[in-house]
DNA sequence: CCCACAGTACACCGATCGGTAAAGGAGTGT
DNA sequence: ACACTCCTTTACCGATCGGTGTACTGTGGG
């Protein structure tokens, strides 16, 4: 869409300053003087480069879109079977909560951007509904018969892994593993998926 | 512990106003002016009722904690069995979030006060910690062999079903039927809960 | 050579932030 | 009558908010 821009030195500096602030600290609460201070740039060519602060905000969401869609996409790659790529959004949380402890980045920008005409919502919202045409896409590849109810499933556990991360339990194993058992019962043969 | 307090009739009206708008336009962005304003109070009488915005947004998460915890209670306490017990903080999200339709004030309380000694982000995490141990509790109650690891599940659900509300999906459901055939698992006879 | 552009430096804007000062009105219990 | 608490009104504080104007410097390409 809009990343045909080359983006200048700065722009990459200032874009890079304001991920780590406001996934680190929360949007609303750091300042767009702060930003330029961490980037060592005026605030004049932040405003040159993206606008404003919305924009800024929007601009920090697509770039972390991009690196966690692409890191998703790699472990969906690596994966031994169909069946384990359905798993690949759940394990690629492995890696990406090492550096981001915060939960997920677009949860947090929902909790602090309530406007749903807010651009950056949007940007959070359409995230979310990428996630979860994925794991449909994938169950169907694995030969799920019912994709639907088991990318509902795996969109809770991994939402709820997420965002329980912050608490200091390992729920991420506990989820994959379920989901693990979640995703053999739905695609072995037919039949029983846990009641209905 | 401060609850004794009986809290003037100038007090609820202020606790009232912060609680709709924290919770609908999030705690930073919402400024002691406009609440004040919103109850027909003085910033004076707030800051003499509450003595700090901090110490007004530990009120507002605490009386939140306070209704959730009784309606968790309230459907412990009306459920058919012991099984059905252990699914109670799911069921309770059902009437829950017909009035409260953006996520968990907890965590969107720790994604905007991200420092972990601030007073609110603490009152956050206790919360989630007496949802653990009352999901453990009751998973015990219930004959459930292994209670901590059937907690941590229900706990992810809860989570997780919580934070996908925002999206269009009725997650709920899919979650608390999930969550049902755990319990039934973890509670009948013995051996198998799907893998170890 | 010269122009366009990216960036800097710095001053400035109105608005809002959390929080306070001082003084007084209204109701209650003693 | 008294003091006491609750709440009000109005004004004010320094700091920070997002955002702009202006003039200057450096650099690279035609």
């Amino acid at each position: 869409m809009s990343e045909t821009k080359p983006m200048t030195a700065a722009g990459h500096r200032i874009l890079g300053a304001a991920g780590e602030l406001f996934y680190g600290r929360g949007i609303t609460a750091v300042g767009v003087d702060l930003i330029a201070e961490h980037s060592g740039v005026t605030k004049r060519t932040l405003y040159n480069q993206f606008g404003s602060k919305d924009q800024l905000v929007v601009a920090y969401l697509e770039e972390r879109e991009q690196r966690w869609q692409l890191l998703v996409r790699e472990t969906i790659a690596a994966a031994a079977s169909p069946i384990e790529a359905v798993l690949a959004p759940l394990e690629a949380l492995r890696a990406w909560n090492q550096n981001n402890p915060r939960g997920c980045a677009f949860i947090n920008a929902l909790a602090e951007l309530p406007d749903p005409t807010h651009p950056a919502h949007v940007v959070a919202t359409q995230e979310k509904q990428w996630l979860i045409d994925l794991f449909r896409e994938l169950a169907a590849a694995a030969g799920c018969s019912a994709p639907d109810t088991l990318a509902t499933r795996l969109l809770v556990l991994h939402e709820g892994a997420l965002v329980t991360q912050q608490l200091s339990l390992d729920t991420l194993s506990v989820s994959i593993e379920l989901a693990r058992g979640l995703v053999r019962a739905a695609t072995s043969t037919e039949s029983q998926t846990a009641s209905a």
